[in-house]
DNA sequence: ATTAATTTGTTCGTATGTATC
DNA sequence: TGATACATACGAACAAATTAA
């Protein structure tokens, strides 16, 4: 067994709050909670949901944007980037 | 009765502080004081916990770590591995 | 047009760990 | 032994743009 994207965040363990955020979050996306072009919720709503600070939040949403996962629109919120388009095949 | 692991230092007796700390915290982590994937207590805790040196700690984590017991995550802390699982008998 | 609410951007301070010199 | 660096996390505050009423 390894370290999986639960729902919950454990704080106490070998990986940072934020990592595990960002793993939850692919997750979520590559399960199709969130369509591309959509904004996923806010940074204050994961706050929320997640029991984590703001700058945790947006530590682990920018690793999803640096991975090209997720791109961000400043007072609009961040979406879910579209799936590559290399080529237009 | 016979010679253990206690949980006081020998400074005076032949076997190395560092060494007797690193078969403290192994008996620890038999008994089951910290469980796997868990923090053990940070370096600054051991060295006030013990009396001993941060060096002398910290050599008697390498101790555990070299022997698969322990595993570090920088920046985070120290950690119980989990049990091996070979064939998962 | 005003106002308020929402959302991301930014910065500061404090705390806790290990890493290094 | 002591000091400093680095990474992470939380909290708070404010700015700026957008959106809704």
């Amino acid at each position: 067994m390894e370290f999986g994207p639960d729902d919950q965040i454990d704080y106490d363990g070998p990986v940072t709050p934020y990592k595990q955020l960002a793993a939850i979050l692919k997750a979520r996306i590559l399960r199709g909670d969130w369509l591309p072009n959509r904004p996923i919720p806010s940074e204050a709503r994961l706050v929320q949901e997640y029991g984590l600070a703001r700058t945790t939040v947006r530590r682990a949403i920018q690793v999803l944007v640096d991975e090209g996962i997720l791109f961000v629109m400043p007072q609009r919120g961040t979406f879910v980037s579209p799936p590559s388009t290399p080529a237009q095949g």
